[in-house]
DNA sequence: ATTTATTTTCAAAATATTTTGAAAGTTCAA
DNA sequence: TTGAACTTTCAAAATATTTTGAAAATAAAT
């Protein structure tokens, strides 16, 4: 397979995958790009590439900036911005979580907290089901949240070197 | 507070929390409303309580079980059919796990394995960069393949009493 | 067999999201 | 300053997704 083909598989699959997690599919394209380019582009090599206009390009590359997966970075000596994105995709991986913990686990959390007291008979099924399944899943959303907490901090050799020794 | 006003907030919030999980907002009602009834419901139980039309019920009912994770019951004497969601936490994040490993995962790893091999010169940079990236992600999905099987297949207790011994 | 209760389907309508592109804003060199 | 190069914004248009509801299908009761 030729790598122009090949690349354009990768972007356009990327894409779709992304989607399935809740980024938009000319987001995860654009971060599919940079994870494949060696060098930094501009925003008018992302137009180029992927076919879409320098307003879509700029607001989806600010979210990606947002969510920590793209610099911005200055060649010397030339006026225009260029972008790069992570390339350790180890790294992409525990920002991910980190932002995804803040955004969304996190919030949660804090509502579920706020549902476990509720008034009335403790006795009928309907408030002891209520009670159950919140304290069930905060129970489980706490032990996620540690779990992620110590892949965010850990380096990827120690955390899968573990895990491995752990589930062998 | 009251149940009433609790669970309203709890179907809310987890359909808001399902968006971001690439499951649809009503489906994600749906599932938290069975998941704090303590008994069955009818199509048109759902219909009241969430306020949407007989269609919808019907279309994301049939979604949430090809999902696994809701089920048609039948009770004896009745013509109707019933609803109930897995209300093990437990069990309804592995089942989704599962799910979306069949559904996302593999396929991407499979066509990632595609793609690292492609023709060209090693040394050119634009070939080099493409396919560490693409073996980098190939390599971190099959970790996380190989830790989801072992979840899915593992029991709440074990798997978490490990997980405490192993990150405190 | 016919009626009645219930479920399913799906085209059209409603809603939500994404994309465009041109105008406004910014930055920097001359 | 001025103006050229470049970036950002955002209302409107295009697209995509979700929802409705009534008709068709199915299943059970009479």
């Amino acid at each position: 397979m030729k790598l122009s083909e090949a690349k354009l598989q990768f972007i356009g699959s990327w894409g779709a995958f992304g989607t399935h997690w809740g980024i938009n599919r000319t987001m995860a394209q654009i971060h599919a790009l940079l994870m494949v380019s060696p060098d930094p582009l501009t925003q008018d090599d992302v137009m180029e590439e992927l076919n879409i206009s320098r307003g879509n390009v700029n607001m989806n590359m600010r979210d990606l900036i947002s969510w920590g997966l793209v610099e911005r970075v200055i060649l010397s000596g030339e006026r225009r911005e260029y972008f790069t994105a992570e390339k350790d995709i180890w790294k992409v991986a525990t920002q991910i979580i980190r932002e995804r913990k803040k955004r969304e686990l996190d919030p949660m959390m804090k509502l579920l907290a706020q549902l476990e007291n509720i008034d009335g008979d403790k006795k009928d099924k309907n408030v002891k089901q209520f009670t159950d399944t919140v304290s069930g899943i905060r129970k489980f959303g706490k032990q996620a949240d540690q779990l992620l907490d110590v892949m965010i901090k850990a380096d990827e050799n120690w955390f899968l070197s573990n895990l491995v020794k752990l589930f062998k």
